[in-house]
DNA sequence: ACACATCTTGACCATTTGGTCAGGTTATCC
DNA sequence: GGATAACCTGACCAAATGGTCAAGATGTGT
């Protein structure tokens, strides 16, 4: 095939990643790193197990890979804040584009659960070190909005898990809500009454009046 | 040793199991059903694999039976309740006791969250079944309430399942979350904070007046 | 048409998997 | 001190595991 300079890829193997990726995605979130098997993986890919490693390498270069995307697809969802923002806005914003993360790539969601679920052994730099940051710098501004009356006095950190754990919920459990409601599938009306329910209960909770029009408060 | 009459367990057979059952919580926890093998439940139990075996029968009735543990423990968490109750109170008591068991029983938190993971095959009947009547009995007082003026018009079930990953996530999260807030550890301490944390935004989110010490508001 | 890198895959390998079993040890009741 | 049921475990098995490799198929730039 074409003899293309070192780093650039065939689109052959564009498209066979791609179909490895999506399929390793979908086993790994089902069973996690051991549960998983390159067999499994290759069958769910309509591919031989021995083109599958050829692509890939090993089981955990394709597991690693996997969770370097999907914690792409979460940093490119955080935004910068600041103290001049308005809190409403800021937190349903928080709230809305975690739970489009879940709802676009429910797949990926659970693979970074199962992750957690076997204790991070793959995350630790990236929880000890970007993801602390992050969490450290959003809540020194919320800390600053409940200083200056904008909103109630909670701790910031909780209310960040909230919120990642209310919507989180909604790929890593779907299959208890799909059971519990008589549910095939989540709409995408459903997600939008959640993400609703969510901002309304989240916001009131932290007594922030919801989108105040003029300007502060306090 | 005694010769018993049928149903009855031997004191050994009692500390054995005791010794398998929590080795495989944590080993299936982390893993999962398929990446848990018994080979490594035998080890971190400190027994011979063939022990192990012969106790429990094999991996999938072991699987099984440590599932049933922990929805006997969930429903012993779950109580009646009814219109004349103070929605308050109830929605307080059930965040603490929801918390209470993710404190007590981390390991059968995230085993349950790992089977719902991997698409809860073995919980299928039980989540259509008794869970699912569970769910729209409280719905049916939840909403009652809310006709009464007592709470928000929240659509009931999101706002169980708020309640259930917001609690849920300091067991199969707690990875993430030790990781974040620079912790060995979440203390008896920070179960409390967080319970309050969850209490106060949950029940102010739904517009109830905590403990409202006399009676009716509406 | 030739060269050459890419792709494809069945055969194969050592190790691990869940599970069986036979032959033994232990403990207690009478 | 037997009798007997419970307990224990190393040896073993077929199947599945992650991974390698060699030999060939394919495609494209020149």
């Amino acid at each position: 095939m074409t003899a293309l300079i070192s780093p650039e890829v065939t689109l052959t193997r564009q498209r066979s990643e791609q179909r490895i990726f999506d399929a390793a995605e979908r086993i790994f979130a089902s069973h996690g790193y051991r549960g998983a098997s390159v067999q499994a993986i290759a069958d769910e890919a309509g591919l031989p197990k021995s083109n599958v490693l050829y692509y890939v390498g090993s089981k955990r270069r394709l597991y690693v890979a996997l969770l370097e995307r999907m914690m792409a697809r979460w940093n490119a969802m955080l935004d910068d804040i600041s103290v001049e923002d308005d809190p409403a806005e800021v937190l349903e914003a928080f709230i809305r584009s975690k739970m489009e993360l879940t709802r676009t790539h429910p797949q990926g969601s659970r693979l970074f659960a199962a992750e957690i679920l076997q204790g991070a052994p793959f995350l630790q730099d990236y929880l000890r070190g970007e993801l602390r940051a992050w969490v450290q710098s959003r809540a020194v501004v919320f800390k600053q909005w409940a200083d200056q009356g904008l909103m109630d006095p909670v701790d910031p950190v909780w209310l960040i898990f909230l919120i990642w754990s209310s919507t989180q919920h909604y790929a890593d459990f779907e299959a208890q809500i799909l059971g519990i409601t008589e549910r095939e599938a989540l709409s995408d009306a459903d997600y939008v009454h959640i993400t609703d329910f969510l901002c309304r209960i989240i916001l009131q909770g932290c007594g922030i009046a919801r989108r105040p029009e003029g300007a502060l408060i306090g």
